[in-house]
DNA sequence: ACCCTCACCTGCACGC
DNA sequence: TGCGTGCAGGTGAGGG
């Protein structure tokens, strides 16, 4: 369920604790995590790596493995990457388990199985499937509320399912797309294209706000590898969501009542008064 | 190129 | 207590 925030800081906790590990072994105990290949072939191609770092791209995770190796890891909705020290027992729904040489298992359970893992040649990365379209990362240079402005004028989608397009917006899920809506005042509903161009440099901050903020305390979900115990929930930044999961309550800025609409498929969080088309 | 629906899973909260 | 229903933070395939 992780969003870029999740994402960026599983990423930096894994680079911290398994930068530098080799991986002596690998088990694949669920065929379909690994797309494109068999659990077999895909075990013996990464045996013996050793773990460079771990970056990411969107919401995917990448390990940079030395001999030229990526591995690609999506969490999806219910993806976790744990480190269990060697007495630990294995958590439900382990999906896959690797064997580092510290004696630690780098585990990676999925309770609703949507999660994924690909091993690519290190030059192909960028142009698998999984990054190819993606849109530019929300804290580099290209994000600009000038490229944000472009992409909008062209879809003809609502702003909340265009800005859940990770090929027009990268990070965002439901829960930052309805806090960066409300932050910047904006109706979910108007259509993208009808969208005011004075107003996308607000929304573009808010976007980069709500990721800021979120990144900084720690996001949403407790995502600690070494939290092996902890529940998914309890994050430090949980419980400070402006709007998403606030149906009925009060709107923070102006006391009206947050409103929930199934938009898309999915639930829309939003104050009716603060953001009026 | 865009947009829509469905599919992938388990668990949990809710109403009867 | 049990059972049915709908919902959950994400995306890809396949169709138009």
């Amino acid at each position: 369920m992780p969003e870029l925030p999740e994402v960026e800081l599983v990423a930096r906790a894994l680079d911290k604790l398994v930068g530098g590990r080799c991986i002596l072994a690998a088990e694949i105990r669920r065929a379909r995590l690994v797309a494109g290949s068999t659990p077999k072939d895909f075990s013996r191609l990464i045996r013996g790596s050793c773990i460079n770092c771990v970056n990411r791209r969107g919401k995917h995770i990448l390990f940079e493995l030395n001999g030229g190796l990526v591995l690609i890891a999506h969490l999806r909705m219910s993806g976790r990457f744990l480190l269990l020290p060697p007495e630990a027992p294995l958590p439900k729904f382990t999906h896959a388990i690797f064997y580092l040489d510290d004696e630690r298992r780098l585990v990676f359970s999925d309770q609703r199985h949507f999660g994924m893992m690909k091993l690519v040649p290190a030059a192909q990365v960028h142009k698998t499937k999984e990054l190819r379209a993606l849109a530019p990362e929300p804290f580099s240079e290209e994000f600009t509320p000038q490229y944000l402005a472009s992409t909008l004028a062209r879809s003809r989608r609502t702003l909340k399912e265009t800005l859940l397009d990770q090929t027009k917006v990268t990070g965002l899920g439901n829960i930052y797309a309805a806090e960066a809506l409300f932050l910047s005042r904006v109706n979910p509903f108007i259509i993208a294209a009808d969208f005011s161009r004075r107003r996308v440099g607000r929304l573009h901050q808010a976007i980069l706000d709500v990721f800021t903020e979120s990144i900084a305390h720690g996001s949403t979900l407790n995502i600690d590898p070494e939290n092996i115990d902890g529940s998914y929930y309890g994050g430090a930044y949980e419980g400070r969501w402006r709007v998403y999961d606030r149906e009925g309550e009060p709107c923070i800025a102006c006391g009206s009542r947050i409103r929930r609409l199934t938009h898309a498929g999915r639930s829309t969080y939003f104050c009716p008064r603060c953001q009026r088309r």
